[in-house]
DNA sequence: TAAAAACCACAAATATTGTATGGTTTTTAC
DNA sequence: GTAAAAACCATACAATATTTGTGGTTTTTA
């Protein structure tokens, strides 16, 4: 019986503890599972990186976009954990945990990293887990209905938001006033007020609020 | 026990009349299911426009992406039908069926139209059609496993390109000579040569051939 | 091996985008 | 309710980016 070794990096222990009993007690047809488990940035790239070194590199590596707040400087998320395992650990196969709150984060996520799967916490059961197991090791992707649908909304829509734009609707939706947002996105005071327009003419929200641009932005799946 | 009302429109009949006797011996939890079949553009917007003027407008809409070849003028192909579907009748689901050569132009499908449904052929079997109905009906978007692929190679690129890029490709993809090219796309001579350098660049085929270009702008999920 | 097509480079023209400025309207806080 | 702050708008100008035209070289085709 061959065995797959995953790695679940998360900071809620206990859920982290639910999907390990449940994928080490599911019958997969040729393998058995065997679930390693980290909560911090840190540990989990040591992880990875060992088991890499050895030669036996993890067959799955299960990201949380949110890790533990910030210990030391600055926040290192899931998804920057993300980037460095494909790097170091290419045949992997990664697969995002997200909870609704960060679902927005899938496109930036998609484009990063291109996990080969993407769960939505509250659409994860036993079914899904094992069938997440078992399309990423054969046929990637999996996505879960969450997912999906926020990515059918970003690929209807051919609007392209450059670095300058992406970075104005985030502070934007942080409550970032206007005028100090010269400080974090490189543009003169006139020139974001010009993105400002354009961007809720480009987005439907003809002269409305800036509260119906990033929800726009938002269904859209930008941000 | 309710009836769901589907229309199917490809012009190869003897595949809708497969799928029509699956569907209509299929046992679905609420509801029954009936579907009519049209082989032609003209007759299935004919049909989608009576349902929808009657009051009654089909709850599923199947399209092939190649209706039968040219009678009249030019060609119309699903998408354009899918395009009018969806004002003629918004509250219809519409659903594509691909064959594997079309399957390219899901990105353009999916922003012209949006489909609530995306199979390709080969991956259609009685469940996968259940599957499908259930799933357009009540949390769209279904789409098979390969549709699934094409729509994730696409998303991890944040490459744009933009109308003249899309043409250019397109054509080029059916042999245009490049100095015939002017034609067509609204651009000189040069521009356009300056574009397929740049394409070239972008998508990582560096001073390689034609081929190489469409081949890669393929497999990235353009054209 | 000519002719055609593709490719390349560079300067000039054009279009797009950003900036600075000064003003009006809306929001906020007392 | 009102004064200050912020947001919003318009315009001229500056800076960039893109497109064009031209004249060439290289590659492909017949």
């Amino acid at each position: 019986m061959n065995t797959i070794k995953i790695l679940a990096v998360d900071d809620h222990k206990m859920t982290m503890v639910g999907y390990k009993y449940i994928l080490e007690d599911t019958d997969f047809e040729d393998y058995v599972v065997e679930m390693d488990m980290e909560d911090t940035f840190d540990t989990g790239k040591q992880k990875i990186e060992e088991a890499s070194k050895k030669g036996a590199p993890y067959h799955i590596i299960l990201l949380d976009i949110q890790l533990s707040p910030i210990k030391e400087g600055y926040a290192r998320t899931g998804e920057d954990l993300g980037i460095i395992a494909r790097k170091i650990s290419p045949t992997s196969k990664i697969v995002f945990l997200s909870s609704f709150s960060d679902n927005y984060r899938i496109n930036s996520i998609m484009q990063s990293v291109n996990p080969e799967g993407y769960m939505v916490k509250t659409e994860i059961n036993e079914d899904a887990l094992k069938d997440m197991v078992e399309t990423v090791l054969t046929v990637p992707p999996f996505y879960t209905k969450k997912a999906l649908i926020a990515i059918r909304n970003r690929m209807s829509s051919d609007i392209h938001l450059d670095d300058n734009d992406k970075k104005l609707l985030y502070y934007l939706s942080i409550g970032t006033k206007t005028k100090d947002m010269v400080e974090y996105v490189s543009l003169s005071l006139s020139g974001i007020e010009n993105r400002k327009r354009q961007l809720k003419e480009i987005l439907g929200v003809g002269k409305e609020n800036d509260y119906a641009l990033i929800t726009a932005a938002r269904d859209k799946g930008f941000i």
